[in-house]
DNA sequence: CCTCATTGCGTCTTTATGACACAATAATAA
DNA sequence: TTATTATTGTGTCATAAAGACGCAATGAGG
């Protein structure tokens, strides 16, 4: 039903298996040592970082494949995934790409190849703790990276473009879905949440506001626990009460009407 | 390069000149008496309503393809359109309607056909100007009219889910894309643009306080001129500063961070 | 045990929001 | 012609939220 398949027989028999012309992309986001990254693969034959990807089965939910490339990538099963774009500009060079990789692989296949066509590709960005995230290559790439998001440079065809759109969409998504959530781990400071909000906001935010405001919304506990360590007074812990988080996000954090 | 296709060469030869199982379909939404509309065919040899859609040449882009859908379906060239969901269930059942249609038209297909696969669809909505719009029937199509969004029954396929989206969409963006400029012809009044607030966010607003707030914002400017004919007071009419209005909405209308 | 950067909690001012009052006005009915 | 009526234009007041900042408490490191 949904067979493993190695890299050549992905590119001669994948066409019977898989839906024509069409890909995922995952946007996966961590955060961690107050940064926010995103999980990179590097394939065979390839120069440039890519994001890691994979395609839809011909009976296969789209929501499922991208759950199923994700747990390919990260080891996680319930990961918080949400589609975010869809981007089928005829150049996007899917084509040139692939022959190229399969020249230096040495591998000569017909021009009809179902890979050597026009993809379009469904963008996911994906929310994990970073801590229980374990990266692993597979057979097609040669390495698997977290990489942090200000740092990136050029990746692989049009996916700085799908990265670009992933962070505008966390951006506005930021009050309305559990972010914070699923990126944090369970116990978390509020320096580390104000940050997290810096970082995707791209935006300095005074500390005693933020603490203000957030506690105001009621969907954190604090804990009786404080972070020590650090080099400073230690901050306390604190954890999301779920259930008021996402009622909140339901009416929205910000103001609005 | 882009022919006409009539019923049944598109059926028959389709296939030669389309994307393969991709399809887009567009919520195409305008105010006219102060309610929200949806523009809906009936199609040839089908029950329902559905919302017009089309497939996406081989060599086009994706934001081609869908205005090149709203132009013959509106008539318009510069319509505002946005991409907002990617409808991937391997059940939404395309096949099943096709099937059905071919045997109401008398036509025997191959069970290969292009269009007898699974099909993955791309939502597209569009905000038009209700009074420069004439809405045209294609070859496929019995009936193209406008619905009020609280009218609409069952439709076709997965249509009723796509909808949903569409206006969940719509109230998200609200405060941040131009959909007041959109939607509403040049020239308005407060009253309207309150009404089709009011619409897409499904709650009252007071008249006061959206007043002042609108005009706080600054994007709107007075005109000089009312609105005659209607039974009582005549409200002044308003318009966009868009330039204004885009840079307000760049930075988003709803409080936030 | 002193230093210092960081954290926790608070104040004050300004701005925005929600609720409501009242006068002005255009079509209609008397 | 004038009164009626529903609606629009403008303003007030109380309350809530946001922005800017002060200061004491704390924990690691010297």
């Amino acid at each position: 039903m949904k067979p493993v398949l190695t890299s050549i027989n992905l590119i001669e028999e994948g066409g019977q298996f898989f839906m024509p012309s069409l890909s995922l992309d995952c946007v996966i986001f961590g955060f961690h040592e107050n940064q926010l990254k995103v999980l990179l693969l590097k394939m065979k034959g390839a120069d440039e970082w890519a994001l890691p990807g994979g395609f839809i089965f011909k009976e296969e939910a789209l929501d499922e494949a991208a759950t199923r490339v994700l747990k390919e990538r990260t080891g996680l099963n319930d990961i918080f995934l949400q589609q975010f774009h869809v981007f089928g500009n005829p150049d996007r060079n899917e084509i040139k790409f692939h022959r190229k990789r399969m020249q230096k692989v040495g591998l000569r296949v017909d021009k009809h190849n179902w890979l050597l066509q026009r993809f379009i590709t469904v963008g996911y960005y994906a929310l994990v703790d970073f801590e229980i995230v374990k990266p692993s290559v597979d057979q097609s790439s040669v390495a698997c990276d977290w990489h942090e998001i200000h740092t990136i440079k050029t990746l692989l065809m049009d996916h700085n473009q799908i990265l670009e759109k992933a962070l505008e969409t966390l951006r506005l998504q930021l009050n309305h879905l559990p972010i914070g959530y699923n990126l944090l781990p369970q116990k978390f400071t509020m320096p580390e949440l104000q940050k997290l909000y810096e970082t995707i906001l791209d935006k300095q935010l005074d500390r005693r506001n933020f603490q203000r405001r957030i506690t105001g919304y009621g969907f954190v506990k604090k804990l009786k626990e404080t972070r020590k360590g650090g080099a400073h007074k230690a901050p306390f812990l604190y954890s999301f009460h779920l259930s008021k988080y996402k009622k909140a996000l339901a009416e929205g954090l910000d103001g609005g009407w």
